[in-house]
DNA sequence: CAGTATCCGTGTTGATACTG
DNA sequence: CAGTATCAACACGGATACTG
């Protein structure tokens, strides 16, 4: 497992910022989302991920997320030795605070989506304004 | 300017989950958080953004986390039609909300980090442990 | 100064097949 | 059931060159 560049590089200069996108992360969010309601077994999980997220969440991500917020001490991996294998996954106490804050950030983006909606509208009908006045010069200089 | 597979399904099936990622973005959480503190021109803002970050910004994702940020209505843009040209970037009302959620959830990261640093010290460890015995185990039998 | 346009290396994602 | 291994596609970030 090798480390990639950006990591190393984040890891070496600004540590907790590799944190914040584990947190932050595609599936991050929806798996501390999902997590913060109780805990789940790893195909569960992946169905209800899937169906938050609007998409399926592919056993390797995952896996992928899940060892990663392990590894950061957020997620506690329950594997019970029977067959067929059963594993539980929930929030330690640190995931818990993280996933709190998560969920304030995700709440305010949620809640703020009409102001943004707007001003994407109004963003985009002046650039759109802004090109055709251009289109019309560059055709007027040919 | 195409737009992407994974930006068209997002927007499709969760629209604020792609403001989350615009806040929470490589660059736009440094812009962000210089932004707080007072309103930058770009090239200061550049400087301001590699410095921290510990790596440079080039001016290309600079000027796009600023794009998007402004289309959000996060990011006003002050352009002066003056040579040679300035132009002021300053945090709207909307910006400054989210700014401060996301200074909040950078800021648990950093003081949560030396048990974060423990948890995965315990975690690679055991991995280690783990990997050794199978490692012994495939060499018993060949 | 404040961008835009273009190209290219690289990492991340995800589908598929396989294992204990 | 709960993963691992492998591989192809693709999107992202960055370097460079150019513009008003």
């Amino acid at each position: 497992m090798t480390v990639s560049k950006r990591v190393a590089d984040a890891e070496a200069l600004c540590p907790h910022r590799l944190v914040l996108e584990h947190l932050t992360s595609r599936w991050g969010v929806l798996v501390l989302a999902e997590l913060m309601e109780r805990p789940y077994r790893f195909s569960e999980l992946r169905r209800a991920v899937s169906r938050f997220g609007g998409r399926n969440v592919s056993e390797k991500m995952l896996t992928q997320t899940l060892q990663t917020l392990e590894r950061d001490g957020l997620v506690h991996r329950d594997a019970k030795p029977v067959i067929p294998p059963r594993v539980d996954y929930s929030l330690t106490d640190l995931g818990r605070e993280g996933a709190e804050r998560v969920r304030v950030l995700a709440q305010w983006t949620h809640d703020r989506m009409d102001e943004v909606e707007k001003a994407r509208q109004v963003y985009d009908a002046k650039r759109r304004a802004y090109d055709e006045a251009r289109e019309i010069q560059s055709r007027a200089s040919s």
